[in-house]
DNA sequence: ACGATATAGTTTGATATCGAATTACAAGGA
DNA sequence: TCCTTGTAATTCGATATCAAACTATATCGT
């Protein structure tokens, strides 16, 4: 019995996902890694403050996984952290200008590689696929809120 | 600037894969990982020994990877593993019967999702997305043996 | 006002993963 | 034979990730 097709989408989406964070991560300066960049470039590109909830939302992470990717941006200094005027649970989380930095040298380390992946496989042949690719990731995030 | 196209590929693809080990991982018994299951089904599927050299080859992750989680099913009396007769430094990988049944148990596990899923987004969607996945796969898996 | 429930965030323990260093053995050359 | 180089596997240290347990604060119902 062959796997079902659905798996075999599944399992190639695994490994692409493997090597392409290790190709990302390979060819990023500061020691960035690839979940830290997703959270800078957000903030470059949305602009200002986000609670850590919204942003584990926004990545589809655990808070508790955000938790540990802010503490370690927070180490390098890429971002900053305010409590909550309002609620004495929350805190205000935005970029500061050295993440900002940062977050642009990393767009400059990785363009040689998007280049790449644009030469060979086709920027036409990403553009078809992406419908799909979004709709397979609201059905697992549906899914996933029902249990 | 918007995320360059092949940029967004990776990245639903990276929440796709989250989503869909999270998943997976919740409804396996045995407590078993994709990862573990992955060993197994390889087994299962095409029979035979491997070294944990083929192995870590076949599913495109570094040795080191593979040695842990081989550790992991046979803690679990998944696999077994021999010293290679030939080869001192070498040894053979095999899943036990007990390893066969967990996997059967695996796939029974996953079924009512994986009928979700093909139901929800459609079977020949899977099918028509695969050539560009793999082609994507093939692309960075030789960008990688290059460096 | 108070007790029950919900929410924000953190901590803990487990697994996966990488790269780099290490150990053990194999193969080839002088 | 011995030395160098190569290969198989493991170990180590770091990061990401989840689920579950926990702390602190907020909100809701009576």
């Amino acid at each position: 019995m062959p796997d079902p097709v659905a798996f075999r989408v599944m399992n190639e989406i695994g490994i692409i996902d493997q090597l392409g964070t290790t190709m990302f991560e390979r060819a990023m300066p500061d020691g960035l890694t690839l979940p830290q960049f997703i959270v800078l470039n957000h903030f470059v590109r949305l602009g200002g403050e986000r609670t850590p909830n919204a942003l584990a939302d926004a990545m589809q992470v655990t808070r508790a996984t955000m938790t540990s990717t802010l503490q370690r941006l927070a180490a390098k200094g890429f971002i900053s952290a305010t409590p909550d005027a309002h609620d004495g649970r929350s805190k205000r989380i935005a970029i500061t200008a050295l993440g900002t930095e940062a977050r642009n040298r990393a767009i400059q380390a990785i363009s040689h590689d998007l280049s790449a992946m644009h030469e060979d496989i086709g920027t036409a042949a990403f553009e078809a696929a992406l419908p799909f690719l979004v709709q397979l990731r609201i059905f697992l995030d549906k899914r996933r809120n029902l249990g």
